[in-house]
Formats: C-alpha cells, structure tokens, sequence
DNA sequence: TGCGACACTGTAATCGATTACATGGATAAC
DNA sequence: GTTATCCATGTAATCGATTACAGTGTCGCA
C-alpha cells in the first residue's frame, strides 16, 4: 500500500507537505511542489479516501431511496441526481427499497453512521415513520416527487391538484361522463392530491362518484390489467380511465386492447 | 457526536470492550454485555462507518459502471446487484458512465483510493484501457454483458455467437434471403461474436451479404430510425431486420410502422 | 548589524474506530 | 497451598490522512 508517508519520504518532505501539495497547492513553494508530485507519480500514490473522510467527517456521499428501479421514471431522475452529484463531487450510494419500510430505515441509517451525509427520497413513505421519528430529524434530505404533511422537509413537487384538474378539465371537454380511477398507493399524499383535484372539477360540473370506480394499490402493470376487468364490470362503464402512473397505464391499455376495445375511440 | 468513547464512558468499561460488544458480542461477559448495549441505547449510537473502514481497509462498497440508466435491460441487472450487495452489507455506488472513457476511469479510480473494493462493469469498453493499462491490474472487477479479449479478468457473458446462430437460423426457416442489420457498437466483442454466429449460417446457407446492410453504431432509438431508412433505400430491400438492443429495435419498428409497413407481414 | 514580519515546512495531536499485547483474577490440577 | 491455565478486560499502538501549532529561514527596514 502507497500511503502519504512513503511519498513524504520518496520526497524527502513531510506527510504534512504531501497533504498540502495536494489539498492546498498554493500554500507551498513550487519546488516543493515539483518534488511532490513527482513522487506522487512514482509512487502511484492515491489519497485515501476513507482516511481523509474520517478525519473531515463528511463521506461526500448520498443515499437515494427509490422503490422501483426498474421505471424509467425514476432513473430519469437518478441519471440527474447523479450527474449533478458527480459535479459536485459526491457519489451515489443506490438503495432500493421494494417499498419495503424496514430496507428504507436500513438504507436512511447509512446517514447516521457516517456512510453518507445525506438522503434523497424518490418513495412516497417517510423513512423512520414508524419507529424511530426522532432519528430522522437529525438526516439531512430531500423529499422528491411527494410532500410530507406536517413536516418542514426540503420537498420537490408537482402541483398535483392543479394537475388533477387538468385531466380532469381534459377528459370533461371531450364530454366524458363516467369515469373509473386506477390509482396505485390510496394512502400517499400524491393521491389524495391529484384525486382531490379531479374530484373538484367533478364536483363542479355535476358529475357523480361512485367509490366503485377507484380501484387499484400498487403502482405495477398488473394493477392495470385488474383494474380494467374491475371496472368493465361496472353496470355503468366508464368511458375514460385515469392511471396513476405509467405502469398501470400501461397494464390498462394492455386489457383495453385484449378485450376488443380501441383507445381512445371506446374508453379514454 | 457520539463516539465509542462516550459510550465507553457511560458503560463504564473501555472502548476496547465496547468494540469487542458489537463487532464480536461472544467473547465478553453477558453482564457486560448488557451493560454496553444499554449504554448504547442512551447514547443514540451508531459506530462510525468511516472509521471503521479506514482501519480494516475494507470499504463495503462496490462501483457499478452503466453506460446507461434509463435502460431497462440495466436496471433489470442492477436491481439483482443492489439486491445480492445489500445481502452481503455491501453498498452499490452508481456511476453513470455515459459511453464517456473519462468518465470510466474517475468512478474506476474510486477503487484505487479505497472509496470502493471493487467494480462491476455493465459498460462495453474496458476502465483505463486509453492510458493506464497496468492500474486496472489491480483493481477487482468483474465485466457482465462483455468479454474482454486477452485479459482474463471474470466475466459473465451469454454464448453470443450461438445466439447469432439462433436468430438467422429462425430467420432463415422462415424463408429471408435479405437481411438488415442495425448494430450498436461495432467495435465490440458482443457485436463481433453475435454478427458471427449470424454470418456462419448465411454462409452455410449460400446468402449473400453486402456491406451497405449493416448501419448503426450506438445504442440508441434513433439509430433504428436512422437505420430503417437506410436499408430501406437499398436497391434489395430486406425482408428481415436485426436490431442489436431493445432500443434500436423500437426506433426501427416505429419508422417501418412510419412508413406504412407491418411488421411481421413486410418485414420481419 | 539587529530585530520584526512573513512565508514555508516540520512536529505531533487528532479523527473514531480496531486489535495486538498486557494484566489481573478465577479456576483447576497436583 | 502453590502453580499453571484460561478468560475477560484494559492499555496503547495503529489505520491514513488533516491541521493546529511550533520552528526555521529570508527579507526589509532602521
């Protein structure tokens, strides 16, 4: 192993000296300098990271929490997390969570120990939300693509119930009537937005709706496929359908296709 | 900070037996034992990872090399990563090559500097082979999806050329004579074994081929655009069309689709 | 010539753990 | 009763860097 002492040595200076040529190179002469890096070069040497980490206390590493890695969704975003991370000069540290509650405590708990400064949250539940909440005040993160109510978090989002009623607004236009909802997590707060916003615009024509028409859980293609036949089964069919993300639509269109109906000219 | 001192401190032993509690819990005594994790709890502590890692010198994290993250095909394999890792507590950075060389060799290098033990490369080309061939030696990695010619670094890879083989044999039972291919990086191993294996059963059945039916050099949508259109102004048209990855393979059949031909009825 | 200021470099403490070695006490064997 | 053995714990060195503080040398000015 080429540590910074053998290079203090090959140079003839002192592992004080190496650390400065190469953290601070202003601050030595530029002989020195020279020397320096030409036994860095000899040596091979590179700094250890983790020594330096420990001494500083930062990692200079992040954890992103994703639930799906698999979506291209998310990974748009992570390809920008990460880019802009390595411009900073932070690295990624990848946690998968499955949705899993326990993996993101597990991943969220890197911060704590010192594995990573800080966390991003591409799920929609809050890390540490169900056994440890004092912990998570002390973890710096951000929360993207969800809001956490009562919590002062840093959060990234869109304006879900604007966006609500745009569909909703959209749909009403081409004189839909009867609407079924295909939604993928009735619990998150991205939901209950987007819904509510739907909902008003319902409210405002006169539109009536039956709590039969929402169907769904989980945000995955067989969601769409189920909600389909659960739907169509309705004495009153819908003739517009509103997925909540890509993968359910994706199921649906699937199911819409496989039952002999086009799209949009039979269901929207 | 809560340090191991701290907790020592309040357990009222030394720091050597609070280590020795967390890290190997048989050797001490059950009384102590309690003791320590008691005061672990109070302290809120979480052993320093940065720390811990300088002195084993074992960082527990592996760099994963993707040329490209919105690629399903990726993620499928990452996924497995991250999973198998996190098993094993090991942590996955991400590093997003981009096809970039340079890029490759700064998240290769997080080896070198005990930022990472090892390396998973999903990428075509091979860390350091531009400028410092001799590093990549001593960096522990492991290449999927690509073999590398002349170094016997381990590597997990499908029998590429029986693949070829397979496909123009399909091909061919169905009566093709003129074939298209639309490659993603000629230069590679992947495209030189899988081109083989398809050459091989063209020449035992007596096909011709021409240069101007092989277009494409990177993995992207566009390039299946790009290449339908120019095998399609080829003076022998082909009935049948090889795409090189999933995303060429969309680019393609949406401009035959474009063009007002079905797929497989014109062309296969 | 002498003294203060300043610029550069060296010494050694430090970060927070792990672990080789030393120590002390209990137990077993004779 | 004495000695050998072993187990649990403590002491202190160590990992590889960073950095506060000390020391040395050069230069300018009176």
């Amino acid at each position: 192993m080429t540590n910074i002492k053998k290079v203090s040595e090959l140079a003839g200076v002192s592992t004080a000296t190496v650390s400065r040529t190469l953290k601070n190179p202003s601050v030595v002469t530029e002989k020195t300098r020279e020397k320096v890096m030409e036994a860095v070069q000899l040596a091979g040497y590179r700094p250890n990271w983790l020594a330096s980490s420990v001494k500083t206390g930062r990692s200079n590493s992040i954890v992103v929490l994703v639930p799906n890695l698999v979506n291209p969704f998310f990974m748009r975003i992570i390809e920008g997390i990460e880019q802009a991370a390595q411009e900073q000069g932070y690295s990624v540290l990848l946690g998968d969570t499955q949705g899993k509650g326990m993996r993101e405590n597990e991943y969220a708990s890197m911060v704590l120990s010192n594995r990573a400064d800080g966390l991003i949250q591409l799920d929609h539940s809050f890390p540490f939300s169900d056994n440890d909440a004092s912990l998570a005040d002390s973890i710096p993160m951000v929360s993207v693509c969800e809001r956490i109510p009562e919590k002062s978090y840093p959060h990234i989002e869109l304006d879900n119930y604007a966006a609500g009623r745009a569909v909703m607004n959209h749909l009403v236009s081409y004189g839909h009537k009867h609407f079924g909802f295909i939604a993928g997590q009735r619990s998150s707060q991205i939901f209950r937005d987007r819904f509510a916003g739907m909902k008003s615009v319902m409210d405002e024509e006169g539109l009536s709706f039956d709590e039969s028409m929402l169907t769904g859980e989980r945000y995955q293609i067989d969601t769409g496929i189920e909600g389909v036949r659960t739907l169509l089964q309705n004495p009153i069919r819908p003739t517009a359908i509103c997925c909540f993300n890509d993968d359910i639509a994706l199921g649906a269109m699937h199911e819409i296709h496989r039952q002999g109906l086009k799209i949009p000219d039979d269901i929207s």
